[in-house]
DNA sequence: CTAACCTTGTGAATTTTATAACAAGTTAAA
DNA sequence: TTTAACTTGTTATAAAATTCACAAGGTTAG
C-alpha cells in the first residue's frame, strides 16, 4: 500500500505496538505474529497488518515479524528514530514535573529551554536549565535547534505562549493547558489532558453501574 | 435521542468541550450557539449537538445553550459532578509529580492512599499520606472508599499492580505505566502516556517536511 | 398577531474506519 | 519435490462515525 492519508488513530496505535513490542524484547521473543501481537494489544491483527501497511512490508510471510526490526520500522516511520529539541514554557508544578521526568530524553525528546515570565522564577536555575523570559524564545530556539513547543502555562497564558512558539519558528507544538490554541494551519498541535482519561474511566464506571 | 451506545470519541470530545466552556464563563458569556462552540473547539456543529444528543436536549432552540447549565449538565452525563475516590501505586518519579498536582481534587478526584512494594519507600511520609506496602491495599481501599486504582509503576510492575488492585475490587483503572495489563472485562481500563501525543506532533511535522 | 429570522435536534446521506476473507509467499516435514 | 500448515498483504465487506440538510420549536421586531 504506502502512503496517502493516515488515520490519526493508526498513529495512537503505532505508539501502543512499540510499548508491548518492547516489552517483548524484554522477555527475549525475537519473532511474533500479528495475531499474537494483537491480543497483546487487544486490537484486531487485520487491524495491525493494515497499520503497518500504510508504511510499507515489514513482515515475513508465514513467519510473522522480527520484533527488533518492527520496533526500527515504526519509529523510522514516525519519525522518532532520531533526536527532537523541545522548548518548554510554563514552569509551574505541571512544567516542574515534566523537567524533571527524565523518561523525556529515554525516548529522544530533549527539553533544551525552558521560559516563564514570571519575573521570581527568570534566572533561577532548574535541572542545569536556567530560567528564561520568554522573549528570548525566538534566539534561543534556533541557536539550540529547537522544533518542538512544549506549553504548560495555566490555560489564560496558554494562547500568549503559542504566539511566542510560532514567533521563533516552531513546527509543532504539544499543549499541555486546559485551553485551545490557535496557530497556522501549518503547525501541528496536540492537547494533552490526562484527566480525559480519568472522566473516561469514571464513566464507564459510572454506566456499569446503572 | 438518549442513551445507547456511546461512541468513545464523543467521551473524548465532551471532556474539550468542558474545557472551553469553562474558559468561556471566565470570560463572562453566559449564552453560547453550537456554531460557535464548534469553532472554539474546532469541530462540525452537527457534531456537537449529536454528541449532546446521546444525554438529553440542553439547548434552546432559536437561542443556543445557556454556557454554565451545559457544564453541568455535561458533567452529570460523564458521572464526574461528584467526588472520585482514588489509589495510586507506585511513588516513583511520575507518581510523585502525580502525587504533587493539585489538580486532582480540583477536578474531583481525590488520591486517598499511595502504595509501593519498596520497603525504602514504606512508611515515608508524602503530600500528608504515608506510603504503604500494597498487600494493605485491599483494607484500605473499603476503608476509604476507594472505586479508582491509578497506575504509576514501572512496566514490568503493573500487572501485579493490577492484580492488587483487582483484588481490592476497585471498579476502574487509569494506568500510566507503559506496559498492557489485564483484568476482567467488567473493569475499565484507560491507558495515558503523553508520549504518544509528541510521537503523533512529531510525525505530523516529519510528514510536513517530506 | 404576524412575519422574518435563529438555532436546536435528528433522520438521511456520506465518509471514514475496522473487520473479514483470501490469494500469495514462506517454512518444514515427508 | 510435494504437501500441509502458517502468516502476511490486500481486496472486499461490514460497521461506525461524521456531516448534511431540514423540520420543529423558539425569539424578536413591527
Amino acid at each position: 500500500m504506502k502512503s496517502e492519508h493516515i488515520p490519526k488513530a493508526t498513529i495512537g496505535r503505532l505508539a501502543v505496538y512499540i510499548q508491548v513490542l518492547e516489552n517483548l524484547i524484554r522477555d527475549g521473543i525475537e519473532v511474533i505474529s500479528s495475531e499474537k501481537l494483537a491480543q497483546a494489544c487487544s486490537v484486531n491483527s487485520s487491524q495491525i497488518r493494515k497499520d503497518l501497511a500504510y508504511f510499507g512490508e515489514f513482515g515475513v510471510r508465514g513467519v510473522g515479524y522480527y520484533v527488533q526490526e518492527l520496533i526500527t520500522s515504526i519509529r523510522e516511520s514516525l519519525g522518532i528514530n532520531r533526536v527532537w529539541n523541545c522548548a518548554l514554557i510554563g514552569v509551574g508544578n505541571l512544567g516542574m514535573a515534566l523537567l524533571r521526568h527524565h523518561d523525556f530524553e529515554r525516548r529522544g525528546f530533549f527539553i533544551k529551554a525552558a521560559f516563564d515570565c514570571d519575573p521570581d522564577k527568570i534566572g533561577k536555575e532548574l535541572e542545569g536549565m536556567e530560567i528564561v523570559c520568554p522573549t528570548h524564545l525566538k534566539d534561543q530556539a534556533s541557536e539550540l535547534g529547537i522544533e518542538l513547543g512544549i506549553i504548560t502555562t495555566p490555560p489564560d497564558r496558554a494562547q500568549r505562549a503559542a504566539n511566542h512558539l510560532v514567533d521563533a519558528g516552531i513546527k509543532g507544538i504539544v499543549n499541555f493547558a486546559p485551553a485551545r490554541i490557535n496557530v497556522p494551519p501549518h503547525i501541528p498541535v496536540e492537547y494533552v489532558d490526562f484527566f480525559d482519561h480519568l472522566y473516561s474511566v469514571a464513566f464507564q464506571v459510572t454506566l456499569g453501574n446503572s
